[in-house]
RNA sequence: GGAGAGUUGGCAGAGUGGUAAUGCACCGGACUCGAAAUCCGGCGAACCGGCUAAUACCGGCGCACGAGUUCGAAUCUCGUACUCUCCUCCA
């Protein structure tokens, strides 16, 4: 959520950042003429309620003195009718300012690239070296189902596509990969978190999935009371901190956890419907940041480095690409994308997505700190895969594949392995 | 799932229809060489609006949250959430 204030202040500047992310100028105006007319409807009621205030005390003194006040009475009967009325119509202006307000995305930062979508995205830095093979690579699907390590078309009986059984080694190298990443995080400090895979709305509004995504989630109704699926951990993770203040010396707090994450893929039929790329659901490790403001564009760039020291120690070759203004998501300043390369699509393909939130996220979930002087600030958010596993565990078994249909263990998770390195065929299943 | 109790300022804790006590803490002052103790005074979350150079001032709001009754609600009514205790059930 954006600052109102700023809005007010800096309409013009608002318009032209907000239109590279599809606003239209119009929809300021209209916010700002529902803005005006809140605050006029306020200065209104709260003036008959300071009369309110004062003509109560004086009738309760005239009460305490045996008198009798029944005409003010009557004349206050109607400035309460007065002042509800007000209220009510203010109420309806604030639902009007709030309907807009919570759907406008963040302000993009001054040298994100601009521009309606993808295309417009820009590449950082690579790393690392393609592998090249004497064979044609297969995808992974391929190599795990011929390995006996995946199993889809179980996974489509049982519940349906876009679904998957991992097997033996393969899901041993799932959680070889999660319990690497976790590890490698806490080196960095960030706090291991388990949190609850069901939210509630709250929630899904405070990180800003809701009330503009709802159809890109599971929700579980239960009773009254529905429940949504966590489509990120970053849900919980931020959300861990809603609505309180921290102490300045607190700062920064980091935070990883691993949870499975469920989305609905509403609109992406048809895209990647093979493989372990898009699935309902998926193990990803995420990290999130709360930080001071002066701190938040630095720590971003921390941020993506501890998700690219992952990709840099599996070995695995990546781009980093920044996200344009039309691409990158609601809730972020700037984002930086990590593609890893997929051998048998020929293509880089994303595998996770740091971004910057400032101070949108805490501005809707009122995460604030109080600084040395006793103020009270927002803090900046942060979040970032690190990284999503399943397409690791796809990026491992494409490029590390070997002609026989085997597929070498990266070194660093050999141990996690328990010193197996290779998956083959014999002991795919992991019992001897 | 059943029954009961609770939720007031940073903490503790009064207050059952008429301006939210008090203590600790905190801030300022007095005393002192200085400190502690003591005394005096003060502020009391966060948010919103007005006026602004202003974190100053004025006002609103504010006693878990929401609605209602009332001239007026921490206080009465209804609903919700959470916490605790007991029973039941349970990985």
């Amino acid at each position: 959520m954006l600052d109102m204030k700023v809005i007010r202040e800096k309409p013009d500047w608002i318009k032209d950042r907000l239109g590279t992310r599809g606003i239209k100028p119009e929809e300021i105006d209209e916010l700002l003429t529902l803005d005006q007319q809140r605050r006029e409807k306020i200065t209104a009621t709260e003036d008959l309620k300071a009369k309110r205030n004062k003509v109560s005390d004086q009738i309760a003194e005239v009460k305490r003195a045996k008198g009798d006040a029944s005409e003010t009475i009557a004349e206050m009967r109607q400035v309460g009718g007065q002042i509800k009325q007000l209220d009510k119509e203010l109420a309806e202006l604030e639902e009007k300012v709030r309907y807009i307000l919570v759907r406008l995305p963040n302000i993009p930062k001054e040298d994100v690239p601009i521009g309606p979508n993808e295309d417009y995205n820009k590449e950082v830095r690579k790393w690392g070296t393609l592998p090249t093979w004497d064979f044609t690579p297969k995808p992974h699907w391929d190599i795990g189902e011929a390995l006996g390590i995946l199993d889809w078309d179980r996974a489509a009986k049982v519940t349906g596509a876009r679904f998957v059984y991992y097997k033996g080694l393969g899901s041993r190298l799932e959680r070889a990969v999660y319990n690497f990443m976790l590890d490698e995080h806490q080196k960095e400090g960030y706090e291991e978190i388990i949190p609850p895979y069901l939210v509630n709305k709250d929630s899904m509004f405070g990180t800003g999935q809701f009330p503009k995504f709802t159809k890109d989630v599971y929700t579980i109704i239960d009773e009254d009371e529905p429940l949504t699926l966590i489509p990120t951990a970053e849900v919980p993770l931020t959300n861990y901190y809603r609505g309180e203040i921290l102490d300045e010396k607190q700062l920064p707090v980091y935070f990883t956890a691993l949870t499975p994450c469920f989305r609905s893929e509403a609109g992406s039929a048809g895209r990647d419907t093979r493989g372990l790329i898009r699935m309902h659901q998926f193990n990803k490790v995420e990290m999130v940041k709360y930080v001071k403001p002066e701190e938040s564009w630095n720590e971003l760039e921390k941020l993506t480095n501890d998700a690219e020291e992952i990709l840099q120690k599996l070995k695995l070759p990546y781009h980093v690409i920044t996200l344009s203004t039309g691409d990158a998501s609601f809730t972020s300043a700037k984002t930086y994308d990590l593609e890893v390369w997929i051998p048998a699509q020929d293509t880089y393909r994303e595998i996770s997505s740091c971004s910057n939130c400032t101070d949108f996220q805490a501005r809707r979930a009122q995460i604030r700190y109080r600084d040395a002087d006793g103020k009270v600030h927002l803090v900046h958010t942060l979040n970032g895969s690190g990284l999503a596993v399943g397409r690791t565990v796809a990026a491992i078994l494409e490029n590390y594949q070997n002609e026989d249909g085997s597929v070498t263990i990266p070194d660093v998770l050999v141990p996690y392995m328990h010193g197996i390195t290779k998956i083959t065929k014999e002991n795919a299943n992991g019992l001897n």
